[in-house]
DNA sequence: GGTGCCCTGTGG
DNA sequence: CCACAGGGCACC
């Protein structure tokens, strides 16, 4: 899934394609609306007019000119892409907005994780989860004081507390890994061992891999769509993860172990 | 907190 | 065939 620099991609490539775009037409083939039902979604979406896209955490926000919000969370394998008329056909394409440029909003999704849902003008959000989430990485409350204080107490890793969404907005498996990494801490040290610098460092290096991140995965409109939406990730940025047994900038091997049950790459020789 | 599950596709 | 995949949630 999109961890938050893809996200990030994905809002920059889609807003100048959507602004002031006016939606003719909503057609929905799998059932990814979350909120409100499917035929509510139809009937207030279509007229609306797009504003500006915002980010928070993982969930990409389409504001709307009547003062409601299209909220999107692609998960694992979601797309969404704006594609003209004669564009072919993209598998599982579960949404399709007529725009009235004459092109199309796709969203598409193999895996069928992914949500879609309407949050009406002053309507409390209580149903896509965004009110549960955490500070950014890119916020002033995301400091070191806080993470610790946050997690203190309780019996996790440092790469599940990264990935803990109700602390700390959108980091997922691999840029935890990869903050882990210029950290140089392990993934499974237990919170309860990390000293004032090792949280220091982190939060630090948070900031700096997804920022970096963010730069790396600027792809063109162009590139975005010929990737069918794609192409959001530059993966030979990434230090250590998904690359088991391959050799790290210091001579080690990057190895890889479970954490939560999900898959984890580290340098033993630079990660302590 | 850990586990299984929601789904489908891909690669070993 | 099985293991695994960028997420998150309900369940013990």
């Amino acid at each position: 899934m999109p961890e938050l620099p893809e996200i990030e991609t994905v809002k920059r490539v889609l807003s100048p394609q959507l602004q002031s775009r006016r939606i003719t037409k909503v057609e929905i083939l799998k059932p990814v609306i979350a909120h409100p039902d499917e035929s509510a979604f139809r009937r207030e979406a279509t007229g609306d007019v797009f504003g500006t896209i915002s980010r928070r955490g993982k969930f990409l926000i389409l504001n709307m000119k009547s003062g409601n919000r299209v909220a999107v969370h692609l998960r694992m394998t979601g797309q969404l892409l704006v594609a003209p008329l004669e564009y072919p056909e993209i598998a599982h394409t579960h949404v399709k907005f007529g725009l009235d440029d004459g092109n199309f909003l796709i969203f598409a999704d193999a895996r069928r994780f992914g949500r879609i849902w309407l949050i009406r003008k002053g309507e409390t959000d209580e149903f896509t989860g965004m009110a549960k989430l955490g500070p950014e990485p890119f916020d002033e409350g995301f400091t070191a004081k806080y993470f610790s204080e946050r997690v203190s107490g309780r019996r996790i890793t440092i790469k599940q507390a990264l990935m803990e969404q109700e602390t700390v907005a959108g980091i997922g498996n691999i840029y935890s890994d990869e903050i882990c990494f210029e950290a140089g801490l392990r993934p499974d040290r237990p919170v309860s061992s990390l000293s004032p610098e090792d949280w220091e460092k982190t939060v630090s290096s948070a900031v700096k891999v997804l920022k970096q991140a963010v730069a790396a995965n600027a792809v063109t409109a162009e590139e975005y769509l010929q990737s069918k939406g794609e192409n959001y990730r530059v993966s030979e940025f990434f230090k250590v993860y998904g690359r088991e047994n391959e050799a790290c900038g210091c001579g080690g091997t990057v190895k890889r172990i479970k954490i939560a049950g999900r898959s984890s790459y580290f340098c033993p020789d630079c990660q302590k």
